[in-house]
DNA sequence: CGAATACTTGATCCGCATCAAGTGCCGTGG
DNA sequence: CCACGGCACTTGATGCGGATCAAGTATTCG
């Protein structure tokens, strides 16, 4: 059982998108810019146009956790929009981005009346779940180099123009950049991956998948 | 930032508990039965009447995972329900229940014209993404006796009348029987809490939480 | 082109899982 | 009623995965 491959389609359905996306304004945002914070009360709802966003747990010793990431067609802040609590992680660019955004109470109102975004978003939530759960179970259960196994194969499945960083690929795998380059270095010679600085290639999926213990 | 205290209420609203109850089938089960298993296709929704009920991840190795914890008015099997993939845990009786079992054809079809319905999932989802995340990142920052006491303010706080074994608790914390021993004995020598058996109080609720950096 | 950031490699250390060997407790059946 | 089996609990000894620290090199970006 994994988070990999994953069986659910990330983006929103294509006329709900435009839908929301007429709705909202747009604005642009820098790599590091955040769209909002740990603890911030519910910002609304954020509609990815393009580029990428990160969601982001941070302790306060500086210890750095990668939730989930959003890219192109992907909505973010739903999860603290429909529990009406405040963030519990902040969102903080990783790609220059075009993000459109609407503020909670219509987002709020739009979620009540569209039959539609309602289920897209129970089924948005239940995935994301699943996903959590079984990184949680995994952080037991499994070894540094098979989270990060998982992690590339599922990183770059998901999002596979993205240069992933060492850290970035730490944060989401629960451990340190320093683990990642040991254990990346040795996927390579063992011939399961390329490396060259940020590009990754992935020449041996089955294997890695099998050593990360993936079905 | 963490996963205690909730400010969620995990049961069902009233009203719509007892439609839904009137809808279900009702059964009976024993300590250590299972609703469904990891893998199993989706098996409808459940009620839980009486009882106590848990959701568990079981690896090939042993290894045991408490992802969540369910009891009197309670629903579960709406994540697999709702994302409409196999079960990714199993559900297991912690103490004799009366469950309601609703068929996932029939639970579908409440949750589709069921405005109330789908609301109250909404929430639950939202809220069991949270804490599932909370977790994700605790198990990376804090050490095990942190999270232990963590868990021991969330179990009992939610489920103050179970008798917890050390090895539930363990289950839920990501830690091993052993750990959760020495570290309740550990709280009972700094009288924070009072253990005889299965029978375990807590003495000092406010430097508990301040231990595990709970706010 | 210079500063900041990312990457790399090696050495060290410690938290906690694991293993082992009990002890106590509870329910069941003789 | 007690003996017995099984499970939960307890305590101590051991080992290792991977975090952490440190120091140097390479890249990226403004």
């Amino acid at each position: 059982m994994s988070f990999y491959p994953v069986s659910f389609w990330p983006q929103l359905p294509k006329n709900l998108s435009c839908h929301l996306q007429e709705l909202s304004q747009k604005k642009t945002y820098k790599k590091g810019e955040y769209l909002y914070h740990m603890g911030d009360s519910p910002k609304g709802l954020f509609l990815v146009h393009k580029g990428l966003v990160g969601l982001y747990y941070s302790s306060e010793e500086g210890n750095e956790f990668l939730f989930r990431v959003f890219g192109k067609g992907s909505c973010l802040g739903h999860r603290t929009l429909i529990a009406q609590e405040a963030h519990h992680a902040s969102a903080k660019v990783l790609e220059p981005a075009e993000i459109g955004w609407i503020p909670p109470q219509m987002a709020l109102k739009l979620l009540e009346t569209n039959h539609e975004f309602m289920i897209v978003m129970l089924k948005k939530l239940a995935t994301e779940l699943r996903l959590a759960e079984i990184r949680l179970a995994s952080s037991k259960e499994k070894q540094a180099a098979e989270r990060i196994a998982e992690t590339m194969l599922y990183l770059k499945d998901q999002f596979p123009e993205h240069l992933w960083t060492r850290a970035e690929i730490a944060h989401f795998s629960g451990t340190t950049p320093e683990t990642v380059i040991r254990t990346l270095s040795k996927f390579e010679k063992e011939g399961l991956i390329q490396q060259k600085g940020r590009h990754i290639n992935i020449l041996k999926k089955e294997q890695l998948a099998h050593f990360a213990h993936l079905k």
